[in-house]
RNA sequence: GGUGGAGUGGCCGAGAGGCGAGGCAACGGCCUGCAAAGCCGUCUACACGGGUUCAAAUCCCGUCUCCACCUCCA
């Protein structure tokens, strides 16, 4: 059996098949750092992470390199309208959407290059593309030919005459109105490197296809990012590297986005929510188990009740989890995952059905736990950890610990626990002269404290709300 | 104008010709001193109108509604 993904390419479901045996590249479009990330940003993390880990369970040696654009015209604009130098604007928005990845659970790429530490291979680049005719320089600035490139919007499937033609804005000494910048001049004030062709910075686009080529080589595996990149992010970084002579991605992957009252979040139309705020709300697990868990090529509509219902279902699998390792303790992750689960994964990461298997383990491990049976409860525990881990939803996972492992967590939590027990212990003596009231409102006032008491078979629980 | 996507039960969210995905909520039952959690059960839908088929949420035709992308930032 192998993996099977949809390539936007194609337009369908192929099997995957690596360019080098048991290995797998992946080059997913990362941050352009002119803001902080919304929950749709970090969406795309969070899929092409289940991606990554996927490929990794199945064996695979995965490459795996985000990028992070850290100079476009955006950047340029926020330098004026703030003051603060544009490499600071970057470097800010860089580590918070390296928070916001790591507040998520996603691993780490093996690189993450930036568009300004890699100028001499985009000068390379364009100097491979004038010679093979597929880019001329013009007044400081080079562009790239559409019109040399056959195979242009083969991946957005569009016709070029199709294309809104570009308002002229007079002097921009391009061939045709669609013909893109590779390069731009430097206009004063601005940032530049040198350039065989004048003083100058790198054109949105270019940075993509000089990375790729450099951290994973001309041809490579997957290729990813949002669906709003096809075009003209993809479409272009595709004619300027196949125009260079790389045969460059075999497959194309685009996560769908995060939508708000049924539009697109976009930091233009004002309605992004930043992860910032959103995990201050929520824990940052659940927020992973919500943007992960519908299918990466559907929209997912943020609201409320679907994050409080994101908390429920995924609280109704913790809850095992914890149960389970109070009868049995911590118990590894299964070496495997269940058949079925693995079989949905395969299917172009089919996480809504894969999850439902998880949950079906879920009952099946309650069922267990209700009859006491410690051989069936571990297998079963075992089993969903392997499940989550893949997801990337292990709470016992020491990614999840919240830091709170540090000395200072940990003797708070003795401390509470000593409380909780102690006053636990004069409930349980209530109960047992049957003084009902003094057992209920001793239960109400943990409540009140934040403290979630149950009384089970094997005596009572507690847990922090 | 071009290209692509979506409309599923109270809600979220899968599926894509035939055996009720799953979750949340609700309701009933079991368990419990009462709860909570858990288990069992109930509710069972595919925007609209036609058509194809033994069989359509799924295929075909038409209609409506919504969304996205259409280049140097508009």
């Amino acid at each position: 059996m192998s993996i099977r993904l949809y390539d936007t390419s194609a337009r369908q479901i192929r099997d995957f098949v690596p360019l080098v045996d048991g290995c797998v590249s992946i080059y997913l479009c990362g941050a352009t750092v002119q803001s902080a990330p919304h929950i749709g940003h970090i969406r795309s993390g969070v899929d092409f992470d289940i991606l990554r880990r996927w490929m990794e369970y199945r064996g695979y040696r995965v490459t795996f390199v985000r990028n992070v654009t850290d100079i476009d015209d955006k950047i340029l604009a926020k330098e004026k309208e703030s003051g603060s130098p544009w490499w600071e604007i970057g470097h800010r928005n860089e580590r918070a959407f390296n928070a916001a990845y790591d507040a998520l659970g996603c691993l780490a790429p093996q690189h993450e290059p930036r568009a300004t530490g890699h100028i001499t291979e985009m000068v390379e680049l364009m100097q491979q593309l004038m010679e093979r005719g597929h880019a001329y320089p013009s007044e400081g600035s080079v562009y790239f030919d559409v019109r040399s490139q056959p195979g242009y919007l083969a991946l957005s499937r569009q016709k070029l005459d199709n294309l809104r033609q570009p308002e002229s804005e007079g002097e921009t000494g391009k061939r045709d109105g669609r013909d893109f910048a590779l390069w731009k001049a430097a206009k004063p004030g601005e940032p530049h490197w040198p350039s065989p062709w004048g003083p100058g910075r790198p054109g949105w686009h270019l940075e993509c296809s000089a990375m790729a080529r450099k951290y994973l080589g001309a041809e490579f595996d997957i290729h990813g990012g949002g669906r709003d990149l096809i075009f003209p992010h993809h479409e272009n970084e595709l004619a300027q590297s196949t125009g260079a002579g790389d045969p460059f991605a075999r497959y194309w992957m685009h996560n769908e986005w995060v939508t708000m009252a049924g539009e697109k979040m976009s930091k233009s139309l004002g309605n992004s929510v930043l992860v910032s705020e959103m995990v201050k709300r929520w824990r940052p697990i659940v927020l992973r188990y919500y943007l992960g868990t519908p299918h990466y090529r559907s929209a997912i509509e943020y609201s409320e009740g679907a994050l409080r219902e994101a908390e429920e279902g995924f609280g109704r699998i913790e809850g095992f989890v914890q149960r389970a390792v109070e009868l049995v303790g911590v118990a590894e992750p299964a070496e495997a995952v269940p058949e079925a689960f693995a079989a949905h994964m395969d299917e172009d990461l089919g996480v809504p059905q894969a999850l439902a298997e998880v949950h079906r383990t879920v009952r099946a491990g309650n069922v267990a736990l209700g009859e006491g049976d410690k051989d069936a409860v571990r297998r079963r525990l075992t089993e969903v950890r392997a499940m989550l881990g893949v997801l990337g939803l292990d709470p016992l996972d020491a990614g999840w610990s919240g830091g709170a492992a540090s000395g200072e967590g940990e003797k708070l939590r003795s401390a509470v626990d000593a409380l909780v027990a102690a006053l636990l212990a004069q409930r349980e003596a209530a109960r047992g002269r049957k003084d009902w009231a003094t057992a209920d409102a001793m239960r109400d006032a943990l409540g009140d404290a934040g403290v979630v008491v149950e009384d089970t078979a094997a005596g009572p629980r507690w847990s922090l709300a």
